[in-house]
DNA sequence: GACTCGCGATTAGGTTTCCTGATAGATAAG
DNA sequence: CTTATCTATCAGGAAACCTAATCGCGAGTC
């Protein structure tokens, strides 16, 4: 038999615990901190110890809570998915996909009306964002995420490698100054990408890396990988572009690549999704066939 | 954000699906079957979509209660497991494993001490019992099972295989009438064992595939494996056994093997155990302690 | 066929749980 | 010093929840 505590008060520690803070608890849960406060008193008091450190200078968890709160997280994840499984079983529905800007214009928008096409009573909602979401917060099914992979309680699947490489403009190569070589990018603008925060491939590290010796920090910047794109398009100058991203307008012409010389980088793309998740089948068929279009891509 | 109906509403579902009837939910949860009638009404329309058939003759659920179901089971077996674990991080603690009787009997409990050894905080209770156990309604976190395998919903662990070999007392070996072949049989009383109604070697089938022209229906019966054992200890005949079981006798001469003529069986013993429970360290540490015991027992 | 039993549905009314709104204390920033 | 932010606490009220009683239905039983 199981014995449980008041199920609200447990909600509430989740909550709570995820964000540290009992007045964003609140907010999440549409009331005031003061009815989290007391669902706290009552947990702590029917368990008999204490779930949070309450220093004057913020809340932390105690060893107690911090064993808890996955299992927490993950129950209510899967009451969550049973829940819509209840509902509405056939009719439209919806996944929620979150990405990030560049990737989602550059990569997953091209092909998403073949998604459509295979599976047309689904919806897909592309959220679009630089940030890293919660996937209890926001309404997010599964994410895609360029980075090292690894994130802690979900689970991630290697969807393609990457290889950075230099593009511009088709004309600039035979332009003047000309660019047959590496050696040729002291004459040309370079064009920035501070997206990556994390020390994807730099032009100050590629320059080094190919032994051209020039300053590698002027020219203009972009916080976003498909602004870089589009301004090497439009002739601006030359980018170094993730291949993934620039692969459709390499087919399309409007991009080349000067001189091949790829950079592997140890980032991937991963699809990142809770693992109660899994259990709704419109989730399900669009991570299989995310897996399948970057397979295309991709052959590793 | 997760929008989920009142919890309770959902605890009251995963009951009632489980058991398929609302009165004994109602026992479960210590309520009366009104509530649960309300809270499924509620459900129900909180959703939008029925979850149970009311068929004159009985209760049933829908496909997408059908659905839904396993999540939800999962998903408060997760919090219970969470709640454990908030709750009286040190001090003894309890482990409640179901075994059949005889398996209790003449493997669990003789190896017992080494576990108590190896972990003096913590305490076993041995659930024996002849039925399978329900994991939600009794309070026991892991079962270890003598079949196929493959319990749904469940995680199961090979523990070790089995095989079937004759045993008896030593003194009738060379008794009158004597005991040197499988032939000799038809002269001695033979033990049965009714415990295994699954098809596990009989007599009949031993005698058949020995080639001995014989009845094998004969002799006295019992319905628990340590039994037959015992009877065939305190000489009363031949018995067939499972080796796991008689290997403790066998190895202290009380019993022995009057002519090597092992039958293995398909079936096998598992270790089987809901997901969630896995969290918990205690129940962690019985299952990896049990698995390296089996090894020692069985090296396959 | 009448009777009983078991089971679920339903309703009214009461109890418990839960939340609000106001207030207080404590901390950090302006 | 003032303001903003955060948690704790309390009383009162709203909402959720449960009980108790009753009804309807079908399956056995005699």
């Amino acid at each position: 038999m199981r014995k449980l505590p008041p199920l609200n008060a447990l909600r509430a520690f989740e909550a709570a615990g995820r964000h540290l803070s009992f007045s964003r608890a609140a907010d999440e849960l549409a009331v005031t901190p003061g009815a989290i406060s007391q669902q706290m008193r009552i947990l702590e008091d029917w368990l008999g110890a204490p779930l949070f450190r309450r220093d004057p200078k913020g809340l932390s968890l105690t060893e107690a809570g911090q064993a808890a709160l996955p299992h927490m997280r993950e129950g209510f994840d899967r009451l969550a998915a049973g829940v819509r499984l209840m509902k509405a079983s056939d009719g439209p529905c919806r996944v929620t996909v979150s990405v990030a800007p560049s990737f989602a214009s550059k990569w997953l928008v091209p092909r998403l009306d073949r998604f459509q096409e295979k599976h047309p009573q689904l919806d897909v909602y592309v959220h679009a964002d630089m940030n890293l979401i919660d996937f209890a917060d926001d309404d997010v099914d599964v994410a895609i995420r360029f980075g090292p992979g690894g994130y802690d309680g979900l689970i991630s699947e290697r969807l393609m490698s990457e290889t950075i490489v230099p593009v511009c403009a088709p004309g600039l190569i035979n332009g003047d100054p000309p660019l047959k070589e590496p050696s040729d990018l002291k004459n040309q603008t370079l064009i920035h990408d501070d997206s990556n925060r994390d020390g994807v491939a730099t032009w100050a590290m590629w320059l080094r890396a190919a032994g051209v010796d020039c300053d590698g920090n002027r020219g203009p910047r972009f916080n976003q990988s498909s602004l870089v794109l589009e301004a090497a398009v439009a002739g601006k100058g030359v980018a170094l572009a993730r291949y993934a991203l620039a692969v459709a307008d390499l087919e399309a012409a409007r991009l080349v690549i000067p001189f091949n010389y790829e950079t592997p980088t140890d980032f991937a793309y991963w699809v990142v999704y809770p693992e109660a998740k899994a259990a709704l089948p419109e989730v399900a068929s669009f991570i299989e066939w995310l897996k399948a279009e970057a397979q295309d891509a991709d052959p590793k």
